[in-house]
Formats: C-alpha cells, structure tokens, sequence
DNA sequence: TCAATAGTGTCTGTAAGACAATATACC
DNA sequence: GGTATATTGTCTTACAGACACTATTGA
C-alpha cells in the first residue's frame, strides 16, 4: 500500500429506517432539498462528519437524530455501495445502515413512510439500498428476535408472533409459537398484564438488549 | 445533504482471503512494505482506483489479482470499518471482503498462511477484521453452502462433510449429513469416481455457481 | 479374503404443527 | 352465563442422529 495518489471517494451514510405497519414494513424517506436529484424521495443520510463522528454508525446516529429527532433502539451497518456512477458528482461509497423502530416512535417523527413493496422513485441508488435492507430484515426475522425490535419495549406473545408473521409473510401456529420463543429465553415476563375485554395477556420484555439468534428457526417457506 | 465542507476521509479496501487447512481456516497476511506499520503483517489490500475500479468489490479482485495472482471463486463484502483512529493517517474508512480459495490454489501464491486461531499483531485493525470475517464463515457454514468454496470445483461426500466439520468444529453423521445435502439439491454427480484403495466415491460439483441457502441449517452446538 | 471406505436401511427420540381443551378477564 | 382471547395439553407426523448393515474397490 503506497501513499493514495488517488484522489479520494466521496463518502457518505445513508439509513434505512423501517417500522412495521399493518401492510408490512414501511421505510422512512424525505425529500431532497439540494442537487442532485432535488426533489426526489431518499433515505436519511449525509456526509460522514470528520471532526465529531466516531465511526460511520456514529454518524448514522446523528443524521437520525438530526433528521428525525430519534435515538434508536437498533442500528445495524447493511452494506456499503460503491462506484462510480451512483452519484454524478463522481466516484462515491456510501456505508448503509438499517434501523428499526416501533410504530409508536415512527408516528411521531416528520419523516414520511412508505410501504416496502411499493417503493416511489428515489435519488441515486437508493431504491436498490431499501430493497437490500427488506431482504435483510425478512431473512433475519427467520433466525434471530429482530421482529422485537419493531415492537415498543414491551409486548405481548400475541403482538410479537404478529410482527414476525407480517415480516415472515405467513401465519404460525400459536402454540408452536409459545413454545419456540419461550424455551430460547429471550423473552422475559413482566409483573403486569395486558387490560382488555378479554382474559388479560402476559406481558414481556427482551432479556438482553441485543439480537439473540433463535436455536431453531423459523423456516421461511 | 448539502454539498460537502468536510474532508474526505481515507478509503481503502482489505480482503480477508481465507482457505482451509488441516487444523482450520487459515488466512493469507503480508508484511507491509511502506509506513503506516512498515513491517508489520497485514491483510492485502490498497486503496480505490477512482479511474479503473467499477466499484469496491472489483478494487478488492484486483488486489488479489495483483498480490496473489489469482481469480478469486467466491467473493463477499464483510463490512466496513471507520473511525478517526485506525488510521494513523486519519478519519479512514475500509470496506472489507472475504475470499474463499481452495486448499491447491492458497498453496500456489506468494502469501503467508497463518491459522486463524492464533493471530499475530496485525497493523491497523487489521485483526479484528480477520476474526470478524472468520466469525461470519463460520456462522455462514452451518445454513449455507459455503464450505463448498473452501474445495476444489469437484469433490466427493467425504471432502465436502470434512470441510463442514472443520468449520463447524464437531463431528457430523455421515447418513445424516448425505440425506441432508442430498436433499438440497445443491449438489449435482458428475460421471466421475474417486481412485483409491477401496471403494470408489462420487464425485459431485455445485449445481449453481452461487452459495445456495440450506432449508434446514446444521444445528451450531 | 481382507482392509478400508462408500453408501443404505432401520430405529428412536424430539419437536413442530394441528387442534382440542381449559383459564380468565369484562360484559 | 356469554364472549373473546390467553394459555395449556395431546396427538400425529417428520426428521435428525445413532448405528448397524451392505457394497465396491485394491491389495
């Protein structure tokens, strides 16, 4: 490795924001206020900040919260884009991040959502971003407790096994469901249950923090 | 976004290029040749040609190309590092790949194979990036086809179970293991047999070109 | 015929899916 | 008690793992 006599990239973050409505994933877009493709709908995103990021998830956090005024409850990098004719203003990588969040917290942000499998138009490669964050989303539902993650801290099983139905695109058994998720001991009982018309329901929280990987997954077919 | 008052940060590539040994995955490392870390053992990589490179993935082939004189048969993006410190040259980014190579190829290159469970010091963050790639091979093995592109085009059961047991660490059952990648049909016969002192296997090739997704993954525990 | 590996058949335990039965709330 | 949902129990089936058996080659 010689010393870059290569004039250097332009480089980028961009994220990929989703909640859950009751049609599926919704992506978080706004619109372009400035060229390129002024006017058009894009992800989140901006310029990695030199002097105050710690690194491109860092400055994905603050484009989020710059943008949408939120913390966020997962953050992951997705991939990074590259080339040289993604953005006119010459060779460019954008580093890509998803990010999930409950409805509540999406509802109350001045971003406008969008349904996944109808995606408008969008500036640069952006279109092709989102789609990669689905799939992405969609297949890690399969195998981890990521559908948590679009639910508020706390849930029921009957709210979470319809988060990973929406996301698997098929229905579950509900008595497999119980078992399946309840012996992976990601799932943590509260004291309270759910109010209603109805028998009340137990409501639980995520063990840890993080994703957890199920032993055995859901198959995706 | 508005256009860019911030410096441009250092972009580079590094590939994780990986290849099974007899004791594990073992990965290739070159002695840097220039400062930062003149001297030290490094994974190959080099910065973006803005002229001749198509995008980061083709940067990271011709590298390998150039450093190691092969075309290399599976190639994935890892992920991306950033931040102000792993650089001594400044804010840095690094869009990191891993690359399989059977055993007969790593062997024909000027490399330096070390095994992946017992890294030397690396420069830059250069070892954390190899134990993140090694991380993400072996969680790949247990729900892909992946091992398959740790062997030559050909192959027979007994390689293929072998390369899957290296990855995964235990031992698998060989009737299990040939009912279930059988049943994948990921696997295609050739007319071919393996020589021998005894009976002759079969000997197949991958059906696609492309890692296939297993319907039931190996259990990791 | 033996040794060594390839390939097949059978049994068993586990767990998922289907579905019925029971529990618990508010009305 | 009626109704709607939560939770538990039971049955059946599919399949992974264990392991024994058969097949095929060269020596």
């Amino acid at each position: 490795m010689t010393e870059n006599a290569y004039p250097r990239p332009i480089c980028t973050i961009d994220v990929v924001l989703l909640t859950l409505g009751e049609d599926g994933l919704e992506v978080a877009l706004m619109r372009r206020d400035a060229e390129p493709h002024a006017g058009a709908w894009s992800l989140p995103g901006g310029f990695v900040h030199a002097d105050a990021d710690r690194d491109c998830a860092d400055a994905a956090r603050r484009v989020l919260q710059a943008k949408a005024g939120i913390a966020i409850s997962w953050l992951e990098q997705l991939a990074t884009f590259s080339g040289p004719d993604r953005d006119p203003r010459g060779w460019s990588i954008s580093v890509a991040y998803v990010a999930l969040v409950p409805r509540e917290t999406a509802d109350g942000t001045p971003l406008a959502w969008h349904r996944c499998d109808s995606l408008p138009e969008m500036a640069f490669d952006h279109a092709r971003i989102a789609r990669t964050a689905v799939e992405r989303v969609r297949a890690k539902a399969s195998y981890s407790s990521l559908p948590a993650f679009l639910l508020p801290p706390t849930f029921t099983l009957a709210q979470l096994q319809a988060a990973y139905e929406r996301l698997l695109g098929r229905p579950l058994d509900r008595a497999s469901f119980r078992r399946r998720i309840l012996e992976q001991d990601v799932l943590q009982a509260t004291d309270a249950k759910a109010g209603g018309a109805h028998r009340p329901a137990q409501i639980y929280r995520m063990r840890e923090k993080d994703l957890a990987f199920l032993d055995r997954p859901f198959c995706p077919a």
